[in-house]
DNA sequence: TATTGTTATACTCTATAACTATA
DNA sequence: TATAGTTATAGAGTATAACAATA
């Protein structure tokens, strides 16, 4: 009996999970793009931007495709306008001509930078408040989420 | 000089805690997408239904609009695509001629319903791994996240 | 005058399919 | 033939500004 109570518990804990990280995911997206605005940026471009930052180096449209969970059609029409902005460019690839290496620029990377700053600046009433050690454990439960759902994008 | 390294590393986590739930909102997007294509329906779609679920009564374009956090001309465009596969229905307010009430149709509630069963058949690993007291911890942290950043918004 | 909702406009994102040029 | 990337196409979402009907 005892069981039973848990598993329905678990199972409603979990669909109680995956609501409230729809609904944060929603919020943090409005939240981002309105302080992205200021940048005229979006937020697939910023997670374009990110990528390429994350890499270090530059990477193929293909893998930026791979990296941004994007089709490859859609990552042309997003680095074209980021190319027109300056924030990023193509560059040939000597080995294999069909490909292509994209990298960020100076201007891409300070901007990355600004709103690097920016963010810091809006520090949250929510780590605030909350003590060192339980920030910690959530921060580790949210990249342990994340890091399953990614997983379970590919099956 | 202790003091010190806290206040760093609490601004780190902060900072942290903000980029995973971006990267966790962004997938979760992804993710979702992809599972309510089965259903012909978006994000922003699932958004508003949901939160004419919320709701239980019917609601003004305006409130919705609040609801969910969108712009009036957006939500007219919204529900007219889901009015016209007879998911929601406009009614006029016998009290203000100028409103309207939008009302999710026996359609659009069976709709929800499918989405939510769905759900619960994918329970993620992620939740069947991690102890009910964790789960519960980490669930609670969430709402509280969600709901300092939803407040945020207003400011 | 103020409010409710729509329309017009312009742009970004998105996916699919067809295509070009290499390999 | 297969792969890398682009283009063409169609549709959804988004915000702003102008607008009509009603209060």
């Amino acid at each position: 009996m005892e069981k039973e109570i848990e598993k329905i518990t678990a199972s409603h804990t979990a669909k109680e999970i995956e609501k409230i990280t729809v609904q944060l995911g929603w919020v943090m997206h409005k939240r981002l793009s309105k302080r992205l605005k200021e940048y005229n940026l979006t937020l697939p471009q910023l997670v374009v931007l990110q990528a390429l930052y994350q890499k270090k180096t530059p990477i193929s449209m293909s893998e930026l495709a791979e990296a941004t969970l994007q089709v490859s059609a859609t990552i042309t029409g997003i680095i074209d306008r980021l190319e027109e902005r300056g924030l990023v460019e193509r560059q040939t690839d000597p080995e294999d001509k069909r490909s292509l290496k994209v990298a960020l620029t100076k201007i891409g990377v300070s901007t990355l930078n600004k709103i690097e700053i920016h963010k810091k600046n809006s520090l949250s009433k929510f780590t605030k408040s909350l003590p060192m050690e339980d920030q910690i454990i959530f921060l580790n439960a949210l990249q342990n989420y994340l890091s399953v759902i990614a997983e379970e994008l590919n099956e």
